[in-house]
DNA sequence: ATTCATTTGTTCGTATGTATG
DNA sequence: CCATACATACGAACAAATGAA
């Protein structure tokens, strides 16, 4: 049989033969170049993953350690990155995001040659409990908004965002959420386009199975859990949002 | 045999008879506010860990689909968590640690009863390498300091610490931080009281087995990574430090 | 909880190419 | 030309980690 699984790596990185045998250059360094190169060509896709060794020794026309030699030189320049049982990966540097008082999402994957999206999951008129309520200066068991986002780059899921609105306060933001998601756009046509982060508290753990189906990481690699509270220039609590990360795909940054 | 490992926990939360049989209130009823009570107490000791069922169902004499009920019902309280094949802990709220531009570690702890400590793993003469040679301002293969630390709160272990400083800058430094593994005071020594966090940037994995055992927590369990500079305040970097926190005992939190 | 397929990690042995003296 | 040392390359088998069934 072939592979089980429709690999969505797709590129050959060479055609046996073009490897020069006996002119002074080790099989393995021609080897390392051409993996590069196949890196720097974006040529393992999304996923960053590469054939397994074995393949890659067949698609060289040499042995699996010569390749192993080659992928072991890339691992320790940091270009490529070894999983015992999983595979080997495109090391690619997580996404840096930085959190702050002026914290907005799109603006921060902008022009790192990364596609940002966002895509709404639900928008749900729920009872806000007591945690929540007492988060937005609502009496508890007011109405509320609960809107669940996908934030994206690349292609590859990056957060789970969970957003706590207070109908009160925000009387017809379900017909503009639903028209646009973005909480910015939100803010702004209800006069409060200078909103910011009064806190935010960060904590780790390891993903629901549904999260981690959602964020398309394994359950071994944590979720970093961020719950931050907008508020607005006058000091007034605007809106509640919880968002869970994938783990291995973002790096917050304070600061800097 | 007994236990083959001896636990920590000692506390006796009943003793048999204690109970009121055939009074209106059941008996798993009586056994959550016991056990309530006992945990508020903190009869559990640092570890929170729970005797196992049946030697609970033994103390209360009875049994332990009784005893299970109870705990159910203080788990859905948020009150206790059960770990399947682990045990049954008291759910210790995660120790809040701001970070900010003005961090200090033991003003974090004091005055919300947890009992702050650290205490120095290594101290080592190093040759800085390119990336941290780059953030401290020197040249790659300077010479340097590592200093390793382990923080704790309560006697359970909360980060491992390890601090990059460049000889050149801090000339006596390895005999401050053997007399005094306090940053602080050493800045304070060589005149740089006033030192802020630069950036902070904060990331989550799986821990290795070394940091699993020296964190005491299990590898399933993720723990924080931070890495942060410190500066002087004309803007000089002072200190390189990487901290890894074990991910279910903390909260970072920024701002608020 | 067990089993299985996949993938990387390790260790043998052997042969060849290259540089040195 | 020969001897030696070392890096390169190949082959086979087994170990260990991962993930799915």
């Amino acid at each position: 049989m072939s592979s089980p699984l429709p690999d969505q790596t797709t590129a050959p990185p060479a055609e046996p033969g073009s490897l020069a045998r006996g002119q002074g250059v080790a099989l393995w360094r021609q080897i390392e170049s051409a993996l590069e190169q196949a890196v720097l060509a974006g040529a393992f896709g999304p996923s960053g993953r590469l054939p397994p060794e074995p393949e890659l020794a067949r698609r060289f026309g040499v042995n699996r350690h010569t390749v192993r030699h080659a992928v072991k030189a890339l691992a320790l320049r940091g270009i490529l990155r070894i999983e015992q049982g999983r595979g080997t990966f495109v090391d690619q540097p997580p996404i840096d995001y930085p959190i702050g008082e002026r914290t907005r999402f799109s603006a921060n994957l902008a022009g790192r040659d990364r596609l940002p999206s966002r895509v709404t999951l639900a928008l749900d008129r729920i009872v806000l409990d007591a945690t929540v309520a007492a988060l937005l200066g609502v009496p508890a068991g007011s109405a509320g908004l609960r809107h669940r986002t996908l934030a994206s780059a690349d292609g590859l899921p990056l957060a789970l965002g969970t957003l706590f609105l207070a109908t009160e306060r925000f009387p017809d933001s379900f017909a503009a959420l639903t028209a646009n998601p973005s909480i910015t756009a939100l803010f702004t046509t209800a006069g409060q386009a200078d909103y910011r982060r009064a806190w935010t508290r960060i904590h780790t753990r390891p993903p629901s199975p549904q999260e981690a189906l959602d964020l398309q990481q394994p359950r071994e690699r944590p979720v970093l859990v961020t719950e931050a509270l907008d508020q607005s220039a006058a000091g007034e609590p605007l809106a509640y949002n919880c968002t869970v990360w994938a783990g291995e795909r973002v790096t917050l940054t304070v600061g800097g």
